[in-house]
DNA sequence: TCCTAAGCGGACCGGTTGGTCAGGTTAGCG
DNA sequence: CGCTAACCTGACCAACCGGTCCGCTTAGGA
């Protein structure tokens, strides 16, 4: 509720003192390196040997794993969805759907957390829950315009292609060790996919929204 | 080397007496289920309570948890290769390749492990890639008919549908729970992406192989 | 029916994880 | 400069993992 104070046990909202700062700053960009670079599972103990603070900061920091990894999560979708935002005052619908499909995946196919936390739900807690919708809102306004103007076939929601950007990544995973622009294939494949060129209706009705956290099997 | 033996420390590698045989079958149901369900990821200790056995019993019929997960998904693949095999001898080059991309979408999507293990080559041993390699050598001779008759675009490979296979299963997944049926919008979706309409080349070369296991970012 | 080797189970081992805490350090106000 | 509250650290904890091992059970041939 209130601000400087703690709900549990410790774990300020913003540190005053210059060290925490400090601390507070090397953390976020260590966590955010390792998450993007072993996914979600690194352990608290290697980002913590690789900001060089101890364990017990990061959970002075933050109150949990989950909290440290929305955190860094919550400012990459912002990032997107502003890039999106911006490309909608673009003046071909089309060319700017693409860009933003180009934009994102280059996002996804360097940071292996971030398509982790987008597929699954488990990993969201409300505020990244609010992130993904805003992302697949933007997602839908661009592919409004493109679908108005003809370029994407009428059935196409944003969802579908937050899903589908999802998706290149661990398609063209096996690939990307060797050969780092590989995913381009695949969001090409996809792009051709969605534009409108057989009348064809797709099978099963478009997604509206992604469905909220269900309880995941694993774990 | 010799049958009825073992290498290092025990595990026969065919059971002789009856109740080892039937532990063996209930361990390979149960571990097969429960890889299907949560992935690769499940502990030893989950299948032998779900198989009503001892976690010694487990390896006793298996090395290892790789091993386990081997014997299993090697099952699949040649399933998957034999349907593919069979689709070769069909009249129409099209709507084999389809009919072979649905009915592996229908395994993939039943099961977690199966996709995981194309994706992560850290999961795989000589056996699995084996039966990778086989699988996408029916795919190839599927999708070259195809390409021969047109249906397909010159430039897609082998390869190509199996990456694009084991991708449409997380680019749905967050549907899937609520609408188990999503992945034929998207199976459709890649259907038309590599269908030859456009006589444009896509970017990056195809893919010929899948590559060996490299060293696994993660863990 | 008895005997033995194959099979079984679960306590156990070393290693990992996310998370806690007591005790030493230090920033920075007065 | 001195004091205190904020902060930092690494030992520590419980839970879990894959895998081992040894004493008990039991299948099934003689």
């Amino acid at each position: 509720m209130a601000e400087g104070r703690c709900m549990t046990g410790t774990t300020p909202t913003t540190p005053s003192r210059s060290d925490a700062v400090r601390n507070r700053r090397l953390l976020l960009d260590a966590a955010a390196k390792t998450f993007a670079e072993r996914g979600v599972e690194v352990s608290i103990g290697e980002i913590a040997r690789r900001a060089g603070v101890g364990k017990g900061t990061v959970f002075r920091h933050f109150r949990s794993k989950e909290e440290l990894l929305a955190a860094i999560m919550l400012a990459m979708f912002d990032e997107l969805v502003d890039t999106g935002t911006t490309l909608l005052t673009a003046d071909d619908p089309g060319p700017a759907l693409r860009e933003f499909m180009v934009a994102s995946m280059e996002i996804f196919v360097r940071d292996r957390a971030f398509c982790e936390v987008i597929g699954r739900p488990s990993l969201q807690n409300p505020q990244v829950r609010d992130a993904i919708d805003r992302l697949c809102d933007v997602a839908e306004e661009l592919t409004a315009r493109a679908r108005r103007q003809g370029t994407v076939r009428p059935d196409i929601t944003g969802t579908d292609i937050v899903l589908l950007l999802a998706g290149i990544q661990p398609t063209a995973a096996p690939l990307l060790i060797a050969e780092p622009q590989a995913w381009r294939r695949y969001l090409e494949l996809a792009l051709d996919g969605i534009t409108a060129t057989t009348g064809r209706t797709l099978p099963h009705p478009p997604p509206r929204h992604l469905p909220l956290a269900a309880p995941d099997p694993g774990h």
